[in-house]
DNA sequence: AAACTGAATGTAAGCGCTTACATTGCGTTT
DNA sequence: AAACGCAATGTAAGCGCTTACATTCAGTTT
């Protein structure tokens, strides 16, 4: 129950304790730990045995103080609140655990400032490397990225035109399929609800997708109702019941995420409207939650474990230099569940 | 785009360079930004400009390495896949961050071997305190904590009886009322599915609550069938499909929490039983997912938020040696939504 | 004016590691 | 047996900070 202070104790031994235990260098324990293969046998299990008598673990301050090294990766993610990015980080902590690198996540609540601040604090603690969703970012942001020389990975995006490297899917065209696949079934007055587009290249993306889909199905894509909100659930509710007392009301609701998709299918049924029958709904990321409606969700599935693992690894690589970071496009697919029907004859 | 190596470019600016900058000595730089009421006006703007001129921002290894003393707190939660712990954990950030102190969060999978891997890492990394979820470790963990003199603090749960001081809530109480509240509407044939129980102190409450209210309602509770699987929703729906099957089969199915009562519900509806009509279903913790279901879940609300700021409150008072660590009790109550009715007369 | 304050600043010794370079010692070669 | 090469180990110089202690220098006091 050790209270932190008074302690004529043992300290934490160091180093050079084991050095002295064992009766070798310094330099031999450290080469012991961290290069094993270089150090006679004979001599490594003496130091070993030394580390497990007397406890001994290094100090990771001390260690990338002098390594100016860390081995551990930053990722700045919008939020933990939900599960969008769940799956796909625990395949990056999967995949660094592997090469013994340590990930560490901060949130920014989508917000550009908060990020911008989380993307120092990671600096500061010596990220070696840093992973970030999506392009949109300040440039002088990525100008002290820059000069402080951290490599720094773009995913669930894919736009190789953008200064740092992306791994991730095409928004654009992920959505653009889920639209042309609800202008398919008939649906002609349509609306949607994203987050805000000014920070957000994926919402900004998305909704372009929409636009586009509208526009080769010879729509005036102008005339698409789009509702900015937060990514909660309350929020999608809000803005679907804002979206349908309109006049006239959609057919179709495109909803940017998942989130907001299950607050319009709740709010839907709080309004007494029948999903798919009355109005269709549409989400994207598949996460769990659009399991578990009723009905379930159709939505834009994303490979997020594997974007998550195609991740990793290319950020490890930049980070030792192997490489300078190439983009690679993931493939997304429809999935089809049961809230998107054609929409009812008439009005 | 800068990679990595061979930078002639001018290098990370440090602590002397500012304090050569500015013309004053390094302690005065340092006091600048640690403690700037000790240094003079004019000093501290000279100081000041040089640090905003020069980009500097201080080295997080070499500062801790220093002051022994790293201003990290680090969590480590059973999972991240779901939001059980991230609303009451994101709570915990920002209260830290309020004093500038930063929250490193790690996750176990449940699993002990991971979890005392965690444990270890985080405090190699200086900790300078521990958040950890419920009283189950091996001894050795904690006598390892102990002796590095470590500040531990458990959340989600409340056993003033254990070493450690816990703030959260009575796991055993709660699961006894919600089962009493089961028992009250006339259910005689309870099932329940959990986590497993030989790991997992919170699991096994709440089973012990299930069965404690059984006893105090004149049953026998050893008659209670236990289905221990994964906290998962395709696990709480294979477990509830096994335990509907049975003869007699349950008319009320107890959950160790939402996720696996939303595992259970959609398996109510594949099997084409109608909830509550045809069997009850509870929760636990009431996350957001028990909201968007259909019916919604009855479950037991957990004040997440508010654990969350206390525990981070405590442990920074903690931290700093003000305490060693005081239990404190918060309550639950049931969140009674639209699973759980009266049995159906009969069989 | 000498002596004494105390606030502001400076000096320099580490903190616990890694690693370039120096040294040792043993098996080979000649 | 002298000379060499190379693997194994040791020596010691930092890495960029914090902080105990020393110094300086106004302003007070006597």
């Amino acid at each position: 129950m050790g209270s932190k202070h008074h302690s004529l104790s043992q300290l934490v031994p160091t180093l050079a304790d084991v050095a002295r235990f064992a009766g070798v260098s310094t330099a031999t324990v450290s080469r012991c730990l961290n290069a094993p293969e270089q150090v006679q046998e004979k001599t490594r299990d003496k130091v070993l045995a030394a580390v497990a008598e007397l406890g001994y673990s290094p100090n990771f301050s001390a260690q990338s103080l002098a390594a100016k090294r860390t081995n551990t990766i930053g990722a700045i993610i919008p939020t933990m609140d939900n599960a969008i990015f769940a799956r796909g980080l625990q395949a990056v902590q999967e995949e660094l655990g592997r090469v013994g690198a340590t990930l560490l996540v901060a949130s920014s609540s989508y917000r550009r400032d908060l990020e911008a601040d989380q993307i120092r604090a990671l600096v500061a603690r010596g990220a070696d490397g840093l992973l970030l969703i999506g392009h949109d970012r300040d440039a002088e942001v990525y100008a002290f990225l820059d000069r402080r020389q951290v490599p720094v990975l773009v995913s669930w995006a894919y736009d190789p035109t953008q200064p740092k490297p992306s791994i991730g899917f095409d928004n654009r065209k992920a959505m653009r399929a889920m639209a042309k696949e609800v202008l398919a079934k008939g649906h002609r007055r349509i609306a949607a609800i994203s987050a805000r587009q000014s920070d957000n290249d994926r919402a900004r993306e998305r909704m372009a997708g929409v636009r586009e889909a509208m526009t080769e199905a010879g729509l005036d894509a102008s005339d698409l109702p789009v509702f900015e909100t937060q990514y909660t659930i309350e929020a999608g509710g809000a803005a679907f019941t804002a979206l349908m007392t309109g006049t006239p009301a959609p057919t179709a609701v495109i909803c940017g995420n998942d989130v907001l998709a299950v607050g319009a299918l709740k709010a839907a049924q709080t309004l007494g409207l029948k999903v798919p029958q009355d109005v269709s709904i549409t989400g994207f990321d598949d996460i769990e939650l659009s399991t578990v409606t009723t009905p379930a969700l159709t939505t834009v599935h994303v490979p997020h474990r594997e974007m998550g693992v195609l991740a990793a690894r290319a950020l490890l690589h930049m980070v030792t230099g192997e490489t300078d970071g190439e983009s690679l496009h993931l493939d997304t697919r429809l999935q089809l569940r049961d809230t998107l029907a054609a929409p009812a004859l008439s009005t």
